[in-house]
DNA sequence: TGAATAGGTTCATTATTTGAACCATATATA
DNA sequence: TATATATGGTTCAAATAATGAACCTATTCA
């Protein structure tokens, strides 16, 4: 064995597009931004190797973009372990949007209450853009439920549009530029049950619409069912969604209908309190249903 | 008058060097994330000729990296009015620092009983790398006094390191990079006792650490004095501080300690809920001074 | 009506980002 | 004791992606 030519190479033609994962060109600013979207109830501290895998970045690259962000707060290098977890700047920004913008707090009090009436997880989402796409934010959930069996839920997970009731009464209700998005993309599946299929996403996004609320089953996790109903903070689009969730051996016709009811209710509850109100066509549905 | 020559000039010398307002050069990332800064309590939206004018940078420039941000979702326009606000993504990032280092919830506690205790204003903050320099970030505050006159305080208001307790106690007790990059910038000004001489700060730092805990009378707002004390979450450096603040005219010298005091056991159990430990150098001036 | 303000876009130019190779250190392995 | 492997981190020529003056468009306001 010999030592490797310790002459540097020129650059050859060896330079990658600038791309994600699935083929996305994107600029520094995303490239850096999207390292935060690696972390996660489980993993909360993230090395710069193991950076360097899960973006497929060159190490270099990668290494001055976690400088960058830890220089502006947003991360932090344990001076030990050498490893990166979330800053504390992320904590300040999130203070000010709930402070300005107090979304959380008020959704929180209806999903309490419905929570308590139903008796199953109950959750509500934000609808945000997320690396040329789109994607549910959970802000709050509540089980009250007595049951054995729960629904586990996590405020750090991502929903996806497509195979989320959460997400397909954003892709329904939301800006048309979220379904948009969502079908130049490739649909991820999660379950056998999980629409990969552009046209039948359509199919699902036009039978929500006319029946005014969204229903998964077990498409996003196995043995989870669904239903969720927009709500709007300004202008006629949903800015988020209500959904309830539960075991699909829960799931009924005379269940689901007691759901969508209650949800069509708090939907429209937070909407007001947000200072938004329910589009004429939505709630001409929901009250005809009713 | 006459239309302006349609003819595009080639590009003069006239590219600046990318610069902030105060002459550090920074990267794209940096200067991205920057933006999202001027939001506040009491400036949640902010227009793109506004960022313009706030950063000095060109509009095509920020626009830019307005829609960059948006596009990850730590930014949302507002179709109607054109404006930015903060974006759903912040409030993920911050739940899942939340959930995973619960700094907050743990450091709540212990400020809540002590604001029982003293009947004043207590806050704590945790130090964050911000631009080039260090900055403290409230996390909690409680105040349950009873008197007339009370200290605003809102956790949205990044804290300055040289002109308040909290961050005295950071420069103190916290990493050397803190006191490092702090004396490289100028001292901002904001009242007649703002300490802005380089070799005064050092003096109060020394004095700081020779107490065991910082105290500042009116050198951020006017009427307002305060003590802080240094907390650890890890390692022999402080990570935040913990700080009672109160108008002037209630400070005196047997309040004075006897807010110490309780800061200090304050700081000892938050350290240690925290997984650290206040270092052998700082328990004993904290010991000998009880 | 037209001046002022706002949001947003274009494209030649170049300053900034990029990545293969490199180093340093720590731990594991033969 | 060598040596292999893993980690975090740095360098510098090359190449790309960021930049900004001028430009366009829509609204507001006098």
């Amino acid at each position: 064995m010999w030592k490797r030519n310790s002459v540097k190479l020129p650059h050859l033609a060896s330079r990658k597009q600038r791309t994600t994962r699935d083929g996305h060109t994107m600029g520094t600013i995303s490239k850096a931004l999207s390292l935060l979207n690696y972390f996660s109830d489980s993993v909360p501290e993230i090395g710069l190797v193991e950076f360097e895998k899960l973006t497929g970045q060159n190490k270099a690259t990668v290494h001055r973009h976690l400088r960058e962000l830890e220089a502006s707060g947003y991360l932090e290098q344990n001076d030990r372990t050498k490893k990166y977890r979330l800053g504390a700047a992320v904590l300040r920004l999130a203070s000010v949007r709930e402070q300005t913008f107090p979304v959380r707090k008020i959704v929180e009090e209806s999903v309490d209450r419905l929570a308590l009436q139903v008796r199953e997880l109950v959750h509500a989402s934000l609808i945000h853009s997320h690396a040329k796409s789109y994607v549910m934010s959970p802000i709050c959930f509540r089980d009250y439920g007595k049951n054995g069996t729960r629904v586990y839920f996590s405020e750090a997970e991502i929903l996806p549009v497509h195979a989320t009731a959460s997400g397909l009464a954003a892709l329904a209700f939301g800006v048309p530029s979220i379904l948009e998005t969502t079908l130049t993309n490739k649909l991820e599946r999660y379950t056998d049950a999980t629409v990969v299929d552009k046209d039948a996403l359509i199919d699902m996004v036009s039978a929500t619409r006319r029946r005014g609320f969204s229903q998964t089953d077990q498409s996003y996790e196995a043995e989870v069912c669904s239903v969720a109903v927009p709500f709007y903070e300004d202008g006629d689009f949903a800015t988020g969604s209500i959904a309830i969730a539960l075991p699909a051996s829960r799931m009924n016709k005379k269940a689901k209908s007691r759901f969508v009811t209650a949800l069509w209710q708090t939907a429209q509850a937070i909407s007001m309190e947000l200072g938004g109100s329910v589009p004429g066509h939505v709630r001409q549905i929901w009250k005809s249903a009713a």
